[in-house]
DNA sequence: TAACATGTTACGGT
DNA sequence: AACCGTAACATGTT
């Protein structure tokens, strides 16, 4: 369940941890946890995906990847199959992550983190988004959306609500979109992720899906495309070819585009 | 019940 | 060298 909101409720969820003490650290990932034991937590704190546990020094990254799970339990909760990274605090509390990926951050966060990126930091900027986006005209807006480092925390689900929102398709590149259009979906980005985690915490997030996992265009009320593997990134899509424009580049660029990228000259 | 999904990274080949 | 595509991984839900 880990979008960007999913993540931020994690991150809330597991504040009361702030200041306990590492009593003992194991679990799957290849990493040394015992580093963990006898430190304090100093902070809980998230950028998009990444879930960042601060010690004094240095923090723990997690990200969920797609299965990832988190379970709070004490010393009489019994641990449920073999978590990657397993916590327990000295007030006998414990912290267990199932099926994540998990990295040391040496130093100060700030200066691996850009917050301009992340959609729900109040240092969210979209005049940053829109400067990045500038490089790569040629690109997929369904691509686009999921690069983390432009928009930190959207996922799968925000991407295909998005430009449903916006009326893009998805297969429409960047540098075809008019610049009114391309601010609408850069600025709706960050609105449907806080109506996403107002709708999570309310466990009433499916139930405002109008795409993703819909059959039935709410418009047009016809059938929706579902493509599974769209893009570079191969995630599903679902949107409607009737009211989503889709915005090409002038063909000549596009052609010479083709060519390049397949390092082959035209027939 | 088997198949699939809100994702990233490592790796080998161009 | 930089870029590309594919495989590998792990678990809760339908």
């Amino acid at each position: 369940m880990p979008e960007g909101p999913s993540i931020l409720i994690l991150r809330e969820t597991l504040a009361r941890f702030t200041g306990a003490v590492v009593r003992e650290a194991d679990g799957r990932v290849a990493l040394d946890l015992t580093r963990l034991r006898h430190r304090r937590l100093l902070a809980v704190r998230s950028w998009g995906r990444h879930l960042l546990l601060e010690f004094d020094g240095f923090s723990l990254r997690v990200h969920l990847l797609l299965f990832g799970s988190c379970r709070i339990g004490d010393a009489t909760t019994p641990s449920t199959g073999s978590p990657a990274v397993s916590l327990r605090f000295d007030d006998g509390t414990r912290l267990d992550f199932h099926a994540v990926s998990a990295k040391w951050v040496e130093g100060d966060l700030d200066a691996h983190y850009d917050g301009s990126a992340d959609i729900l930091s109040p240092a969210w900027d979209a005049k940053a988004a829109r400067g990045k986006l500038r490089i790569a005209p040629h690109t997929l807006v369904c691509d686009v959306l999921l690069d983390q480092a432009i928009f930190a925390g959207v996922g799968n689900i925000i991407k295909n609500e998005v430009l449903f929102r916006v009326r893009i398709h998805p297969l429409s590149r960047i540098g075809a979109l008019p610049d009114p259009l391309l601010a609408r979906m850069i600025d709706e980005t960050r609105i449907y992720g806080f109506d996403f985690l107002a709708w999570k915490r309310q466990n009433v997030l499916k139930r405002h899906w109008q795409v993703h996992e819909q059959r039935n265009c709410p418009l047009c009320h016809r059938t929706l495309a579902r493509i599974a593997q769209l893009g570079k990134r191969r995630r599903r899509s679902f949107h409607c070819d009737h009211c989503q424009a889709l915005h090409v580049l002038p063909t000549l660029f596009d052609a010479s585009l083709r060519t390049h990228a397949s390092g082959n000259a035209p027939a």
